[in-house]
DNA sequence: GGTGTGAGTGAGTGCATACTCACACCTGCA
DNA sequence: TGCAGGTGTGAGTATGCACTCACTCACACC
């Protein structure tokens, strides 16, 4: 039932269409986690899965891709922050609180690709290693550009972490307490 | 090879078992996550799979078992710092905090019990109503038996989500400041 | 229009693993 | 002593999934 003469194939690039997997990879993996299998993550990039392993040989391989340019992701977002901020005068250790949560509307998938990671780097060797560069990557940007004290960067931190569970475990939509109070989002100048 | 006249099996009751299945499986899903293979928690808890299948029928029903154990001893570790803190007319808050950090040394199956959770929940309904009860039940804790202003609450949860990610990616191994940062326990009385 | 190269796939294979079934053995009780 | 019922297992089955292979098709260049 393929109507080869209506839909002519069109090729990309074999980079092209790493980039776009790899697009697709984070949003599956963000919602299944490392148990998504690579057959769905082929669908979701309009792809054959034998082609998936022709650009990523095995899963791992893609799953650490996908978590670097999450990272990336995540790590250009603060610094953007950060770098707006020292402009406009403002505090940048506030300016990157604000952009967190700001991050779990906008790119929700790049937070949820690291609680992922995170039991990842409990059991695989590399995937904790790719852990382990992102924090102090990010450790850093709060220290250096932000130039939090190490009792600051460490509430920046935990704070992070709590937004990064509460994404995780769909918090925003149980009608309680705790949860009303555990993701909401302090107005101005918390602590 | 067996030695039945050597080692004459001894029967317990099926309750009995179904409580040393339920340890064993904290220990090892804490380790491995919830790919953790049955066969493995079955060795583990010195019985045959097959077993296995009787106690619990599905590895779901397992696994929210052993999440339900290790959130009663979370629970419980904080219950008992604040009762204690209580009777000998020291902070709640702060003893329930320190309790935290104990538990990292402790009982550290029962953090990574919650983080292997945290990712369920975004996958499975059960799991997800699960970590919501756990999340209900400890905030009801914090505020009505230590006493904690909203902010307080929320300031407890997030450092302790902290402490729950960095025992999960190993941050205790790792030679570096960040790392050394976000693992530090305040001497007394932080923030 | 022929040909070389890279993009892309259908149809598998093999293995791990959740789950089953028929059966063995122990123990209390009539 | 036999038997009922509960504990426990060896040896499977079935399914899902990572990964492979032989192959087709598009395009660039001559």
């Amino acid at each position: 039932m393929t109507s080869p003469a209506t839909t002519p194939r069109t090729l990309s690039t074999a980079e092209q269409r790493r980039a776009e997997l790899v697009e697709a990879a984070v949003r599956v993996f963000a919602e299944r986690g490392y148990a998504a299998p690579t057959t769905e993550i082929a669908k979701a990039a309009g792809i054959s899965q034998a082609y998936l392993f022709r650009l990523f040989p095995t899963k791992p391989d893609l799953f650490a891709a996908a978590y670097e340019v999450a990272s990336d992701r995540l790590y250009a977002a603060f610094s953007e922050a950060a770098a707006e901020a020292k402009a406009s005068g403002a505090d940048p250790l506030d300016a990157m609180g604000r952009a967190y949560s700001e991050l779990i509307r906008r790119d929700r998938d790049v937070l949820l690709m690291q609680i992922h990671s995170y039991v990842g780097a409990g059991i695989d060797e590399q995937a904790r290693a790719a852990v382990h560069r992102c924090f102090a990557r990010l450790y850093d940007l709060v220290k250096r550009e932000a130039g939090a004290s190490e009792q600051e960067a460490k509430q920046w931190f935990a704070y992070g972490m709590l937004i990064n569970v509460m994404a995780a475990i769909h918090a925003d939509e149980v009608d309680a307490e705790w949860a009303q109070v555990l993701t909401w989002e302090p107005e101005e100048g918390d602590c």
